[in-house]
RNA sequence: GGAGAAAUGGCAGAGCGGUCGAAUGCGGCGGUCUUGAAAACCGUUGUACCGAAAGGUACCGGGGGUUCGAAUCCCUCUUUCUCCGCCA
C-alpha cells in the first residue's frame, strides 16, 4: 500500500512511474487526494468538537463538586446537541477512511527507475544467461515420463487421494525432495539466514500484511470454519512475524529463511503449463526474507541474486535471469528478477525463483518500522525470494541430467541424497 | 470440549466513574560526580493523526454500549493462565 503522504507530495511522479505498469493511475490518485482533503477537513472539525466536549465535561465535574448543581444541569443539557453532531461527524470520518483505504488497496507499487516499461512477459529483459544446455541422448524424455519410468512421482495416485495438482513422491523421488530442502536450507544458513519453521496456515491480518488480501483472495485455500488461509508461500508467515514491529535502531539487517509447503488454487491454467510438475496446487519451497534499511535494500537485493545463482550453479542447471517489466511484476513489488532454468526435454524455460524488493509497500501495511538515530520512526524495506521452489527444479534435474542408463545426481546433492544415480 | 481467573507503557506492577497518557520500580537515554567505570544524585523516556506553529485528537487486548465524563460500569469477541476431559 502506498503511503498517503507520498501521494500528497508526489502525485505526478507516481502517475508517471505507474505508467510502466501500463496503467493510468491519475484518476485513482486524484480520488484519493480529494477524499483525503475531505477527510482532513472533517477530522479537524471533529477534533475541535471533541476538544469542546472534553472541556465541558471537565467543567461539569467541577460544578458538581463545588455544589453548583443548577449550572451543571444546564451545561449538561447543552452537550446533548454536541453529542449528536459528534455521532454524525464520526460516521462521516469513518466512511471517508474506508473509502480511502479501499482506493489505496487498488494501487500497485511503483516500479523503480530501472524497471523497463512493458505489457507482458514478452517485454521482460534477459539480464544474464549461465550454464550450458546439454544435448540429450536419443529417446530422452520429459520429466513426467521419467517420473513414471523410475517410479519417482505418482500423479494419478495424488488425484485419487486428493485431486489434480497434488502429486505423491515415492522412493528416490521422495528422498530427492528431502535432499533438496535440506540442501537449500543449509545453503541459506551459510549465507547468514536464520531458519524458522512457521505455521502453514495464517489468519486474515497476515494475508493483508503481505498483500495477498484483498488482491488475490481467490488464489489461497480458505478454511471457512476457522477463517484461516493455507499459505501460498512462506513469505506470508515469515514476513508477518514482523508485523506491528518497531526495530529499536537503524543498523539492522534481518535475514530469515524457512521451508514450507505452498498451496495455490491457481484457477485458470491449462495445457502444457500444468503438465507434470510444471504447475501444482501443493509444492515445496525454501524462501529467503530480508528486512533492510532503505539505504541498504538495493545491495541486499543483489546479494540475494548471488545466493540464488550459487544454488543453480551447484545444481549444474542452465539458467537465465530476467528483469521483469512493469506489466509483469507482482502487485506489491518495486523490482523483481525471475530465475528460469532450461527444461531440455520440454525445450522451454521454467520459472524457479522470483526475487523482489517491495521497498516500503509491504512495510506500510505491516506497520514495520525502525527508529532512526534522531528518534523518528520510519518504514523499513522488505525483500524476499525463492531459494528455491522444488518442482520445476526437480523437473529440470531429471530432464537435463538424464542419460540412456539413468539420471545423474549433481555432486552437491549427493551427500544429501545418499545416492548418485537414479536408475 | 467443560469450569474458573486474568489482559494497563520496553518489562514488572498500581489505579475511588472526573484533576489519568496513566503512580511506583526496573530498564533505556542525557547530565553531575570520577583518571575511567560502578554506585549515588538530577533530568528525560510510548504510538499515530490533524496543524506552518501554538496547540488539539485518539489509543490502558479488539469491537460495541451506559454516562455530561470510562483504564475504571455493562455486553461481546480474542488471547493467556489454572483445573477437568480428549488426544499425536
Amino acid at each position: 500500500m502506498l503511503e498517503i503522504q507520498r501521494i500528497r507530495k508526489d502525485r505526478d511522479a507516481l502517475v508517471e512511474g505507474l505508467k510502466k505498469r501500463n496503467i493510468d493511475a491519475s484518476e485513482l490518485l486524484d480520488q484519493v487526494l480529494e477524499k483525503d482533503g475531505q477527510w482532513r477537513a472533517k477530522k479537524s472539525e471533529m477534533d475541535e468538537l471533541l476538544a469542546n466536549m472534553n472541556q465541558m465535561a471537565k467543567q461539569i465535574g467541577e460544578m458538581f463538586k463545588s455544589g453548583k448543581k443548577d449550572e451543571a444541569e444546564g451545561l449538561r443539557a447543552e452537550t446533548q446537541v454536541l453529542k449528536e453532531k459528534e455521532q454524525s461527524l464520526k460516521s462521516e470520518v469513518n466512511t471517508l477512511e474506508d473509502e480511502i483505504r479501499d482506493l489505496l488497496y487498488q494501487i500497485p507499487n511503483v516500479p523503480k527507475a530501472i524497471v523497463p516499461a512493458g505489457k507482458s512477459e514478452k517485454d521482460n529483459e534477459v539480464v544474464m544467461e549461465e550454464g550450458e544446455i546439454p544435448t540429450l541422448h536419443e529417446g530422452a524424455m520429459p520429466h513426467w515420463d521419467l517420473a513414471s519410468k523410475y517410479d519417482l512421482i505418482d500423479f494419478e495416485l495424488g488425484v485419487k487421494v486428493t485431486g489434480a495438482g497434488f502429486p505423491i513422491y515415492k522412493g528416490k523421488g521422495a528422498k530427492l525432495q528431502r535432499a533438496l530442502i535440506n540442501f537449500f536450507l543449509d545453503e541459506a544458513e551459510k549465507s547468514g539466514y536464520r531458519e524458522f519453521i512457521p505455521p502453514h496456515v495464517v489468519n486474515q491480518a497476515s494475508g493483508y500484511g503481505t498483500g495477498q488480501l484483498p488482491d488475490k483472495e481467490g488464489q489461497m485455500y480458505h478454511i471457512g470454519i476457522d477463517d484461516l488461509y493455507l499459505i501460498p508461500t512462506a513469505e506470508v508467515p515469515l514476513t508477518n512475524i514482523y508485523r506491528d514491529v518497531i526495530l529499536p535502531n537503524e543498523d539492522f539487517s534481518i535475514k530469515i529463511t524457512g521451508y514450507t509447503p505452498c498451496f495455490r488454487r491457481e484457477a485458470g491454467s491449462y495445457g502444457k503449463d500444468v503438465r507434470g510438475l510444471n504447475r501444482l496446487h501443493q509444492f515445496d519451497k525454501v524462501e529467503i526474507v530480508r528486512l533492510e534499511h532503505p539505504d541498504r535494500s538495493q545491495a541486499a537485493h543483489e546479494e540475494m541474486l548471488e545466493h540464488v545463482k550459487n544454488l543453480l550453479n551447484k545444481l549444474e542447471l542452465p539458467y537465465r535471469i530476467l528483469k521483469l517489466c512493469g506489466g509483469d511484476m507482482g502487485f506489491t513489488s518495486a523490482l523483481t528478477y525471475d530465475f528460469e532454468v532450461y527444461s531440455t526435454a520440454q525445450s522451454r524455460w521454467l520459472e524457479v525463483s522470483s526475487v523482489s524488493n517491495f521497498e516500503t509497500f509491504q512495510a506500510n501495511r505491516l506497520k514495520l518500522r525502525f527508529k532512526t538515530a534522531d528518534g523518528k520512526t520510519q518504514l523499513a524495506h522488505t525483500l524476499n525470494g525463492s531459494a528455491l521452489a522444488l518442482p520445476r527444479i526437480v523437473a529440470a534435474l531429471l530432464e537435463n541430467h538424464q542419460t540412456a542408463d539413468g539420471i545423474n545426481i549433481p555432486e552437491a546433492l549427493r551427500p544429501y541424497c545418499g545416492f548418485d544415480k537414479i536408475d
